[in-house]
DNA sequence: CGTGCGATTGAGTTGGTTCAAGGCCAGTGG
DNA sequence: CCACTGGCCTTGAACCAACTCAATCGCACG
């Protein structure tokens, strides 16, 4: 589909995503590509999975953005983690897991069964879950001690650095596809109150938000300004080097 | 140590938690009282893992509380996660990976390395990895949307289905070393005012809390009142007959 | 008999919420 | 071509849950 000459890992930008977690090989890249002629397609809002079903295989975002979320018996929603291309959903060690959690599509989604035969797949896969894990925990410090100013841009920080790994991020401008009221369902605040702090950050010049995308001003700046660490997960150098 | 003819995995707490996530089989009781053998204590306060230094072989909680914490810049703590008696620390698929936060005892704590050789074992790694991860959604929700009163309430509801676990829990009654302030830490609040609500909270007659101990009076009441739901993680329903 | 840590209390302040309107599109149907 | 609808964003004003600052108390320990 694309120029033959070309690995999809390097064409796809989900494929980019696994191909800077691991060093894939010939093979992987082929599984890979195989995969992707199996891609379906999910329309806004629809469930990917839901709460206390049985997880299906592993599945790999192509294209779009999905919410990790779980609703509260009154109403009240919490979206636990973003889902961006390149992010694989049911990536776990058991047999027959139970979902702990809704996954729902936030807008137009392309996905793809991920495979993991080979070792270096398995590894792109452990690395990738490692990740997942760590954007917990920085969730978790977001909500429990960042002010809403410093839980948005923690989270523009991190997002960029996510899609930064799937080459999603130019001159750190990138896609930003979010609903004030989801963006408030991420960092538990009000989306009056998601309103009032954007327009803060625009006002003072550090993001420029129109359209669906951001771009980040002085991205450096604004980490040391809320203590953003870009989350690393092994000790090999390698993941660096991918992005261009 | 104990009576020859009874195995280990019913004498150890934490032991017990192990074999109510998978079925144990003779060889993981050999293992495991094997491993108790090698198990050293740690003082309160001390690290057990360090952020960003690379993780050690799996290790398990025998008594003692932990936190797994993150310190920020400005002196601002969030503790991320509580880690209890037949916890797992160090759980993960990675060869070499660095640790995204910091594991401090909480007080007196016993440890021994964690075998997983078996495939029993491996199985109860597995679904503990999974209950973790359980855990922390379960707090990004708490600290997202619930207020001072409910996270308290939700807190005190999963530590005792968690130490029930391991058979800690008698008349829903349990161990609750926590200091205030590391309780703010952990709910993403001020120790006044975790004070305060605590105050509440024993006004109200919900729960009884003295000398480093907590009854609560009407748990299923209070997880109504909170949508508290027990985490689970398996289909099969051998877990719930293990506890008594 | 200090000394220090943790729990408690009071009073004032504030970051974020709530409630309620309005405004700005893009899409749809007449 | 225009009126109508439904999302989403924006704004104002009042309110309140939780925070801050600062003392005081209780107690275990040396």
């Amino acid at each position: 589909m694309k120029a033959m000459g070309r690995p999809v890992t390097q064409s796809v930008p989900a494929f980019r995503r696994l191909a800077a977690l691991a060093t894939l090989d010939l093979q992987s890249d082929r599984l890979l590509a195989e995969a992707a002629m199996h891609s379906r397609s999910l329309q806004p809002g629809r469930e990917l999975l839901t709460e206390g079903a049985p997880v299906p295989g592993p599945t790999l975002i192509l294209s779009g953005w999905a919410a990790r979320a779980r609703l509260l018996a009154d109403g009240r929603r919490q979206i636990m983690s973003l889902i961006l291309p390149g992010d694989l959903i049911g990536n776990c060690r058991q047999n027959l897991p139970l979902a702990v959690s809704s996954v729902v599509a936030l807008g137009h989604l392309t996905l793809c069964p991920a495979p993991a035969i080979t070792e270096a797949l398995k590894q792109a896969h452990a690395v990738s879950h490692a990740l997942d894990e760590a954007y917990l925990l920085a969730q978790i410090t977001r909500l429990g001690r960042l002010s809403a100013e410093e839980r948005l841009i923690d989270l523009m920080l991190e997002v960029r650095d996510r899609l930064a790994l799937c080459g999603l991020v130019t001159d750190n401008a990138f896609a930003w596809p979010l609903t004030q009221s989801a963006l408030a369902d991420v960092l538990g605040l009000t989306p009056v109150h998601v309103n009032r702090t954007l327009q803060q950050l625009r006002g003072s010049g550090d993001v420029i938000l129109r359209a669906g995308r951001v771009q980040l001003m002085d991205p450096s700046g604004l980490a040391t300004r809320v203590g953003h660490v870009t989350a690393r997960v092994t000790s090999d150098t390698e993941a660096a080097r991918h992005d261009r």
